[in-house]
DNA sequence: ACAATGTGCTTTGTAATACAAAGTATATTG
DNA sequence: CAATATACTTTGTATTACAAAGCACATTGT
């Protein structure tokens, strides 16, 4: 019951942290669960979920890829990137949470 | 598309804000609606979003009912408050918004 | 008198998302 | 040579916010 809430409280935040972290460095989806459970304490996503994510913002024209081919690899990498709307997107989204976050400060602190 | 990703933060919180404004005070669904949209700038609910989530809390322990016959109504109000499961419920799952929330903003509000 | 609005509760259907689980393919380590 | 790590992908499930509509009664306005 208590795993549940918190899995609802992640939905849309997901996208905006995925965002940010892509916004200050470009990387692959692999690197990118590490990273996140690296920095993060309560974010760890598996690859299930971080791809399916990372499709949706690409469909959506938030992000763009290229893939690489590595020397070490016969496989190529995809890389993510920002574009410039999902720069837009990601600060009018996170200025939204902020503003919702705020309220339920108020509302969640105020005395019994 | 700005519309769905707060709709998407609302997830869960709804239930953590409906609890704490029926832990001060016993209210009818409907006068519920009305407080909610009062004291909060965000969070504008219709009676279709509210109901079913009373029937939820209720469900699951975290509230309790009575009906109240009023003299100047045919029809009984259905008033609601919360439990002593549903405010241990609201304390732990807001600990864990806020612990989510300030991971969020650790990662948002880092530079560039 | 009667239409419109307000009060109060309920049900149905939809879209979206986090996540687990499993699968594919290659590389590296013990 | 088996086990683990890297890297990406797909399928299915459970939840939830919300719109929209409906039902029943009361109170307005004209």
């Amino acid at each position: 019951m208590n795993e549940n809430i918190i899995r609802q409280f992640k939905k849309g935040v997901l996208e905006l942290i995925i965002l940010k972290l892509l916004s200050k460095k470009e990387m692959y989806g692999y690197e990118l669960v590490a990273e996140l459970n690296r920095q993060s304490n309560a974010f760890h996503i598996k690859e299930g979920t971080l791809y399916p994510i990372l499709y949706r913002l690409e469909d959506d024209g938030l992000m763009k890829t290229r893939w690489e081919q590595p020397a070490s690899r016969v496989q190529p990498k995809k890389y993510y990137s920002v574009t410039d709307k999902g720069g837009q997107f990601m600060r009018e989204s996170y200025a939204q949470w902020k503003a919702l976050a705020e309220d339920i400060t108020r509302i969640m602190e105020d005395a019994i």
